[in-house]
DNA sequence: GTCTATAAGACGATAGAC
DNA sequence: GTCTATCGTCTTATAGAC
């Protein structure tokens, strides 16, 4: 069903373009990374590949969404507590393994602060979408938190985006661990 | 004594040159600000503006080294904790005010992961600093804290820095009173 | 759908006059 | 110390052939 019309192959063929644009991110880093860079290693060229991506803002949008999607960030938080914080650890762990992919999305956070930017509405949306699936899970621990659940969640969210800006300067931070050390304080908290 | 010798009226020019810059770029914004725009608004020609930094990336790290001062930061804290927690909060709420700064702050904390970047020192320095102040005035407080000060001080540090991408993003988040909210429930925190 | 070719511009940096 | 002028590079985007 999906898969016919008269666009399945263009998609099919972006999608392809897309998880290879992503490795190679991942792997050989965002180092100011220009359309042309990403064209050759996808073996088109630079008018190729934005035939299937109307601009370079839209490339790099469409490669940190089909990321969300590979780290299963798009669906739903497992219900059990513990295992929506592994779930949410073991994403930022993987992240140490894809440095250029922690660099394109600090870089585009920050461009993204204009309105117009086609990235715009993606980090609102997933910021959104990050903090409501923290909410949800707090919601599920030892009540009365400390914070508003909202506060806690913005400030998990920071944390985390916090700590990849740390980890790109001195790789030697370990954003997992400290993560898991917030969330666990996190858990144990609340008045008695 | 040191406004004397043949430099004397350079620094000083150089320093007048940076109050205006960091002005510019805080009330204007940092909107991909080139050497040229600034130049234009310090009433320099590029080459001129060039003379004083050697590149690009010199001056606008000067501009945050220069931010850093006015706002107290490089010198020590408080050494009661709640002045100190209040300094911290205020110099965030102050941040409320220059859009531009906190731009071109996330911007080359992100570019300055090149340990070529010029900028690379300055936010290594800045980063030690203010964990160390943060250690030494958590170490005031009740004891003992649920977590590592270390690691409760690189929390606090990503909480600020990830807070500032998401007002980037939407300037209705309140970054001053998240993180005051945050750093009451550490101030309460400890086992009993 | 994919290419070549090129437009069209921005930018940082430098040379050299004054 | 400050300027003008220019170089050289890189970039995205588009036009048009196939």
């Amino acid at each position: 069903m999906s898969q016919r019309g008269p666009y399945a192959k263009g998609v099919a063929k972006r999608e392809e373009i897309l998880g290879r644009a992503l490795e190679i991110v991942a792997r050989q880093g965002y180092r100011g990374a220009s359309v042309q860079v990403i064209a050759d290693a996808v073996g088109l060229s630079q008018a190729g590949l934005l035939h299937y991506f109307g601009s370079k803002e839209e490339l790099f949008t469409a490669i940190l969404r089909k990321r969300d999607e590979l780290d299963h960030l798009s669906r739903a938080a497992p219900s059990d507590p513990r295992d929506a914080r592994d779930a949410f650890v073991q994403v930022i762990a993987h992240n140490s393994e894809v440095p250029g992919l922690v660099e394109l999305f600090s870089r585009l956070a920050v461009e993204a602060a204009d309105p117009e930017h086609p990235a715009h509405a993606y980090f609102l949306e997933r910021g959104e979408v990050l903090r409501e699936t923290i909410v949800a899970t707090l919601a599920q621990l030892r009540r009365p938190p400390a914070l508003p659940p909202e506060t806690l969640a913005r400030i998990v969210q920071a944390a985390a985006d916090g700590l990849q800006l740390q980890w790109l300067l001195d790789p030697t931070v370990d954003m997992a661990a400290t993560m898991e050390a917030l969330l666990n304080a996190l858990a144990q908290e609340g008045h008695p």
